[in-house]
RNA sequence: CGCGGGGUAGAGCAGUCUGGUAGCUCGUCGGGCUCAUAACCCGGAGGUCGUUGGUUCGAAUCCUUCCCCCGCAA
């Protein structure tokens, strides 16, 4: 492992893009001092702790792990460590302005800001039809995501992209500008230029009511909505008051003159869908209390007698 | 004990309420039609109906034990 720098750099992060951003680092011989990241939390039906991804790559690689209720209130021990660098990646809690103000504290943000501050940038960008993102490598200030910026690079978002293949773009993306810029950044040499806060907008995070699709919306609205949270939330569509969580969308140029919303059947390993006269292909869907199936094994079973009904 | 759905041929499902020698679509194998086909027609193989015990002349179906999968909620 080679040493780029003795400078010690703490790191603070909860999912998996935060995960493969730490690994980055690690791999680049940079001093991990210490990780910080979200309490283990119960998950699924039999409620068993689940630790996050960070924390699981950080005993792994021996690092001292800190999972504070809140931090807001529990920071003393950053204090005690006291880092050159402070590194944040969707660490899920607001950093108390102590914190901030005495140390140099960088965030990574998954926009080209002022775009998109929040936390669900990647799936904003995507339902809002944007056809550009990138990330963004900033100063941390007080209020979520208005820091200087520091460096940022755009990523291209393709008509194909679910928010997962997005994110492994902008994953690859982040870890390259660390890469290229982060000796620089822990020696405080880089230069940084204010936000222009006129122009923010907004990516909240995903919330339930977001996961329904209307299929009585606009033709990219519906496509963008149901790919914007493949694989994760998943939305999900309804017709005969049953919930179908839609894993597989196609985008196709098909006309029909079937009203919005009708399953009109397969074709290709599709499952078509009229909106706005044109046709919506679904690959993989998923019914309540049953697995996940192509579009073709639904239509052997279960989808036989949906055939012309529609999806609200 | 958070709520609910499900485990039936290689796959997806029906049948379970109202017990009586297991069915549909697809796949697969063979044959036919066709210039040709993923299209169409004919035929075949393939299931001890998740597991345990029970009720019954008889259980996929009713009662019981356990295991596994999934949706919701957290």
């Amino acid at each position: 492992m080679k040493s780029v720098t003795n400078r010690t750099i703490l790191f603070m992060g909860t999912p998996y893009f935060a995960q493969v951003v730490l690994r980055s680092l690690i791999n680049e011989g940079y001093k991990i001092i210490a990780v910080v990241t979200q309490p283990d939390k119960p998950v699924g039906r039999k409620h068993q702790l689940e630790q996050s991804p960070v924390k699981e790559l950080a005993r792994q690689s021996q690092l001292p792990v800190f999972q504070p209720l809140k931090i807001r209130e529990d920071y003393q021990f950053i204090i005690d460590i006291n880092p050159d660098l402070i590194i944040t990646c969707a660490y899920g809690q607001i950093i108390p302005s102590v914190i901030i103000s005495n140390y140099l504290c960088i965030n990574i943000h998954a926009s080209l800001l002022p775009e998109l501050r929040g936390g669900a940038p990647m799936h904003r960008a995507i339902m809002n039809g944007r056809q550009q993102t990138g990330i963004t490598l900033m100063k941390m200030a007080k209020k979520m995501d208005d820091g200087d910026i520091i460096i940022q690079e755009s990523v291209d978002i393709t008509l194909e992209d679910t928010v997962s293949s997005l994110q492994e773009k902008l994953i690859d993306c982040a870890c390259r500008m660390l890469e290229k810029n982060l000796p620089l950044i822990v020696e405080d040499r880089i230069p940084s230029h204010p936000q222009d806060h006129s122009l923010a907008t907004f990516g909240y995070n995903i919330s339930k009511d977001d996961e329904f699709i209307s299929f009585q919306r606009p033709y990219m609205t519906v496509y963008n909505h149901i790919r914007a949270l493949i694989s994760w939330p998943i939305g999900y569509g309804i017709i005969k008051d049953q919930k179908i969580k839609l894993h597989g969308v196609c985008y196709s140029d098909l006309p029909t003159d079937e009203p919005d919303g009708t399953l009109i059947g397969l074709v290709d390993n599709q499952i078509q869908i009229a909106v706005e006269h044109r046709i919506i292909g679904i690959t993989q869907l998923q019914v309540e209390g049953r697995n996940i199936v192509s579009a073709t094994d639904f239509m052997n079973g279960l989808g036989k007698q949906l055939i012309n009904q529609r999806f609200k």
